[in-house]
DNA sequence: CACTTACGTTAGTTCCTGCTTACATATAGC
DNA sequence: GCTATATGTAAGCAGGAACTAACGTAAGTG
């Protein structure tokens, strides 16, 4: 998951991110959307890879880049058993009020 | 969500979270658990607490903190829309696969 | 009012990250 | 094989982040 997590925090490759959500786009046609250089991109889109948050197809000079969402699953897991378990802990401490309350002068 | 993504990236912090999720700790209990100085602890709570991730509540000479889930929010909601999204581009997909198929030689 | 306790804040250091420029690699077309 | 196109890789730099040490502050205690 850290990984995961290094990789979106970045403003730029939550973008490309959308960008490739839905199509499959070559890393030029990636970099056209950005006012930073084709080599920085290729950068984001090599940590995406990494992370596991995007996949690669090479066809003939180029390499043709989509999102893998599967790779955010780790993150919702560990937001999802948080809220969780913080809600169990609001609940645990309404019982306890609650047995407080019964439980005053005995 | 920038903030809130920044702030669980560290890992330091994504622990004090889950130390502060169950129960309300001061900030000298929770900087017990951890091998770096209380400043720095210190430092990690302003984050969290900037970031909506953490309240603070001063009783006496402590500051005591506990966790506000809701902060995670905002980063749920980015994950969810965009999974759901990638869904509805899969579905695009698929129906503009089974259009290819039907329309063949037509 | 002095003293202690529990903190936050500041200044400075080190390390990491995103960026750019320059160079390397690989495929396609002639 | 030579050239052009599409892209990754390497080196180097600047800004930010996490940390430590030293200092400042506010609330209890005698």
């Amino acid at each position: 998951m850290e990984a995961a997590l290094k990789a979106i925090v970045a403003p730029h490759r939550r973008q490309i991110l959308s960008l490739v959500r839905d199509d499959e786009l070559s890393a030029g046609a990636i970099a056209a959307h950005f006012d930073v250089t084709r080599p920085a991109v290729s950068q984001h889109l090599t940590v995406l890879k990494e992370a596991g948050l995007v996949e690669e197809r090479r066809n003939g000079t180029r390499r043709l880049y989509r999102a893998r969402p599967e790779g955010l699953l780790p993150i919702r897991e560990f937001l999802e058993e948080f809220w969780d378990e913080r809600l169990g802990a609001l609940k645990r401490e309404a019982e306890a009020e609650e047995r407080k309350k019964d439980g005053r002068d005995s």
